[in-house]
DNA sequence: ATAATAGTGGATAAAACTATCCAGATATCA
DNA sequence: TGATATCTGGATAGTTTTATCCACTATTAT
């Protein structure tokens, strides 16, 4: 549904949202996420190449959100590693002229904007909550 | 977004509940619904355990659905074959009793509740039109 | 300068998903 | 019975996704 990628940049993402002050080396953001490192350091460079992410090379560098962060959606961090697949034409062969697809097609598509929306609406700042499920709110019982 | 072997088994059945009398061979099925019919027997079979057809084999055998065909959901065939993965603990190693999610998981989560709902409310027998894209509503201009 | 830190990126591997091949089992018809 | 049609299912291969390894470059601190 969401691949293993799009998880982990949204995890990541969370967690640099999260920060105070300056840069965070991939590997605190590793350790935080849970995601491996090295995995993550493509991810991140998806993020940076995408505007959504500065990186800063050396000793004390690391990453930071860009600044307008508090605006970031999901949506953003999602479509810059894993963009969600919108179907505007036919899946099969036929010459399908026009946007209108048939029924079922139709249907899976609204599916498909129906999460786009989700995910649009949605803020990485409104998702911080202390550091993931470490939060209280996870803690129900 | 949805696994190709989901979008397979949904063709299919689209397929087979346009079918008016009998049962209808692998082969046509993948014939009108371009599928790979090798692989398209193996999503017949999954959906034949899944009790949403039957199998008859021999001469003038082939695929039928079962008889309460008109009030299938889109998501007994989606999971049947792939299920739509809720998100029901967090994904972080972290021991998160209860089953409330952190504010990450929770939205999407919610992303995904919003899709199996949506695939719940529609009928397989809702989504037939003439056949695929060849009907009136693929050809706007 | 030099050393230490940290991102960059190519090569490779492991796993999952998709697709194909084909021998075998089962049913029908003549 | 024999021939043909059709599903069944194991083996295999291709492709994409996920993950790891490691050498390289850039930056900072001393």
């Amino acid at each position: 549904m969401l691949s293993q990628t799009a998880e982990y940049a949204l995890r990541a993402m969370v967690t640099l949202a999260t920060a105070k002050g300056g840069a965070r080396t991939a590997q605190e953001i590793a350790a935080e996420s849970q995601v491996p490192l090295d995995y993550l350091s493509k991810i991140l460079h998806s993020l940076a190449k995408a505007g959504l992410v500065t990186a800063q090379r050396g000793r004390g560098g690391g990453f930071q959100p860009v600044s307008r962060v508090s605006e970031l959606t999901v949506l953003e961090v999602v479509s810059a590693v894993d963009p969600v697949k919108r179907i505007k034409t036919c899946p099969l062969g036929i010459k399908s002229h026009g946007e209108t697809l048939c029924p079922l097609h139709r249907k899976l598509d609204d599916a498909m904007k129906t999460v786009e929306d989700a995910f649009a609406s949605a803020t990485i700042q409104s998702l911080v909550g202390k550091s993931f499920c470490e939060s209280e709110t996870c803690h129900a019982a």
